[in-house]
DNA sequence: TAGTGGTCTAGACCACAAT
DNA sequence: TTGTGGTCTAGACCACTAC
């Protein structure tokens, strides 16, 4: 049996630490210097653990104070396909997400005309230039930045109709604008892939460097032809994601 | 404007060649001395650069031979709730999605009755201790293990059966396998959730250490009674999962 | 045998936090 | 002012790979 090297054995203790409760969110882990004289390594070997943890999104460090315990509650999406339009007013789909974790959830956007460029054409099946309405979100709950998503709308379908700016409309969630203008959206894809996060993306989300995000890339449809197409990233845990599906 | 770290504008430069395809998969990174030299750096930094890659799961070490780009292709992974019973014949799902992406979807499985301890008498719906079917799975695409799971079923539903023992049935899948006997499977609930691989998962899917895995905690349920659950480990980066959602 | 990455030591300077 | 983490240098030994 080889001996496991230190710098593992080191972030392992700590790892059992704060998935058992001893060591809980905003908890600050020991020192470097600390970690150094306890297990009599260099400082190397400490700064190596703490990297296993950081890159693990389990902890992250405070520069000049110390390196913190992160809060692991999650929020969670729920993808349904039944019942979306039972709507309860109002109310958007992040919203209820939120209020289901006993968060208030609350949004920045902003909207403007663009041109499809050839991704978003491809999904939206048009020709690239046509246009579309994009708008972008930043989701908060409890203002704290949570989710960010770009959505895309022909403007073929929508421009001059009461959805035609999408939060300017007093209606929530595509399914139920689109119903307001007489469009059945009947389906919705979605594709989960997982990656680390852009630069952009640990500034908007305020997360600590090189962790991991779902990206969503999400689609409606009415009748096959596509209506709404979104971007959607969402903090690797802090988010689980929920399907709902029936069957045949 | 600050000037970022030296390793952070080494790791973009390398991560921007291996997305450019400029480095394709298999292709040997620089050595080490190679980016002390090409930088002017010292080999600590040439190696906190590697390990950003590293984190990010695109590269992968080989001790004494150099590091290489990591394969991206990635298969995907449809859960859908239509036409899950438009069966052509025996095949299985994931053989389904593995012949998706042009590969030979093979696995190896291991069945034994077991007692339900609290967490998947809770996902069942039964008494902790009731007699389950526990069948553990390990998926291959190309001879490559790809996919990771853990199923259970109640005995009180299969035991004497055609279907008891999972992977003995001419039939597979278990909304397939559940029709069999009657039972007419009709939701399916998954929990995708994101977190680091633990050490037996590095082992099993033969991954590099500290990579990201999605997990998915899937539930079948028939009128409301669950019928099957399972805990399905897949390789972040490796894997995109496909949500098909028909709305109302 | 020469080169490689994996692990580790023993220092250094800086900006920032806590006090 | 002291301690902290963030970054970096300049070495070392080892096991392993490739030749």
């Amino acid at each position: 049996m080889p001996t496991p090297p230190a710098y593992l054995t080191i972030a392992a203790d700590l790892r059992a630490a704060i998935l058992s409760g001893e060591l809980p969110a905003g908890t600050k882990l020991p020192s470097e210097s600390g970690l150094m004289r306890q297990y009599d390594v260099s400082r190397t070997v400490a700064k190596w653990a703490i990297a296993v943890l950081k890159g693990e999104g389990i902890v992250e460090g405070r520069a000049g104070s110390g390196v913190y315990v992160r809060d692991t509650t999650r929020l969670v999406r729920h993808a349904r396909g039944r019942d979306v339009r039972s709507g309860d007013g109002p109310t958007s789909p992040f919203a209820r997400d939120a209020a289901g974790a006993g968060q208030h959830g609350t949004w920045e956007h902003h909207s403007r005309h663009e041109q499809a460029d050839e991704r978003i054409a491809a999904r939206l099946g048009i020709e690239p230039g046509a246009p579309v309405m994009r708008t972008s979100y930043r989701f908060l709950a409890d203002g704290e930045p949570i989710q960010l998503s770009v959505s895309h709308e022909p403007l073929a379908l929508t421009k001059d109709t009461p959805i035609e700016w999408p939060e300017d409309s007093d209606v929530k969630g595509v399914v139920t604008r689109m119903d307001a203008i007489g469009v059945r959206v009947d389906e919705v894809v979605e594709r989960v892939s997982l990656r680390s996060a852009t630069a952009e993306e640990v500034e908007a989300l305020n997360l600590p460097a090189r962790t991991f995000v779902h990206t969503i890339e999400r689609t409606y449809t009415a009748g096959g032809t596509p209506v709404e197409t979104a971007h959607i990233v969402l903090p690797g845990g802090r988010y689980d994601l929920v399907y709902r599906l029936p069957i045949d």
